[in-house]
DNA sequence: TATAAACCTGACTAAAATAGTCAAGTATCA
DNA sequence: TGATACTTGACTATTTTAGTCAGGTTTATA
């Protein structure tokens, strides 16, 4: 089991954001150069994001990218869900017709996947963008 | 995030042998057959728990693998260490000289994967195989 | 003791996912 | 009117996964 990039990714550039955020739009230059994260990659990312409506986009000289919404009412699930990334841990969800090994019955552990799987959801549910943000001002002091 | 095939299958095939344990041992065959698991790949999996003490093998006619503890205290994390199945957010541990980044700091989500990765192995640590074993019963009933 | 069942090992590989790069724009501010 | 920054989509090298394949060795039992 394994985070992927993206999402780690994602998850940095808007901390990054939301430190900066409610005073100027901040480009993916910035972010790019602060994080070491690709541009290329940031653009791809950031336009997830956007589409999700997480961040607004300003264009032209000096501008950026700023929150859409105030940091405390962003979650992890949000921004993974946007990024698409997600915990997935069985198949035989989407096959509704099957069971889990292609028998009619739902194999032996069916329901310990699905435990897990709101287990971590539960995490990232409670995780705001602003107990991360607060998070790193404490670590500083 | 994605759980791999191994520890899937590693744990599937330990709940279908602590059925059938204490009694005979358990040839790979019947787990392959009986979960839709290719024989081959059982071999592997089991070669790794075998040789983390988690079954014991028996070889010869009539041979198989039992379990090599009671599944009361075999937790899925002993499983999931076995086959390498592990909990991976972050690369910045392993190069204890730099930061994430390369840089010489934290990343700034650091801590928020460690949280995870915390959050998910004590899910794993709780679950016990018996516990598997329990819960599937009760469904057939 | 022959033989078949079962374990054991390591090399190999097709397919999928990942982590980006690259190219060619468009919009807007100064 | 340039520079800056966003926007989009196609492309690709690398890595991981999920096995397969081949060729063993060991041991119970007939």
């Amino acid at each position: 089991m394994k985070l992927t990039s993206k999402g780690r990714y994602a998850v940095m550039a808007l901390v990054d954001l939301a430190r900066f955020d409610n005073i100027n739009p901040v480009s993916l230059r910035d972010i790019s150069l602060r994080q070491g994260i690709s541009l290329d990659y940031l653009e791809q990312i950031f336009s997830k994001l956007r589409k999700k409506e997480i961040v607004q986009s300003v264009r032209g000289t000096q501008g950026g990218y700023i929150l859409n919404k105030k940091a405390k009412e962003i979650k992890l699930t949000n921004i993974f869900d946007a990024v698409d990334e997600k915990v997935k841990t069985v198949q035989c969800k989407k096959e509704s017709k099957k069971g889990c090994n292609g028998k009619s019955t739902k194999c032996l552990t069916h329901n310990l996947w699905d435990e897990l799987e709101t287990h971590i959801n539960n995490f990232f549910k409670e995780k705001s963008l602003e107990d991360l943000v607060k998070d790193n001002i404490e670590r500083r002091v």
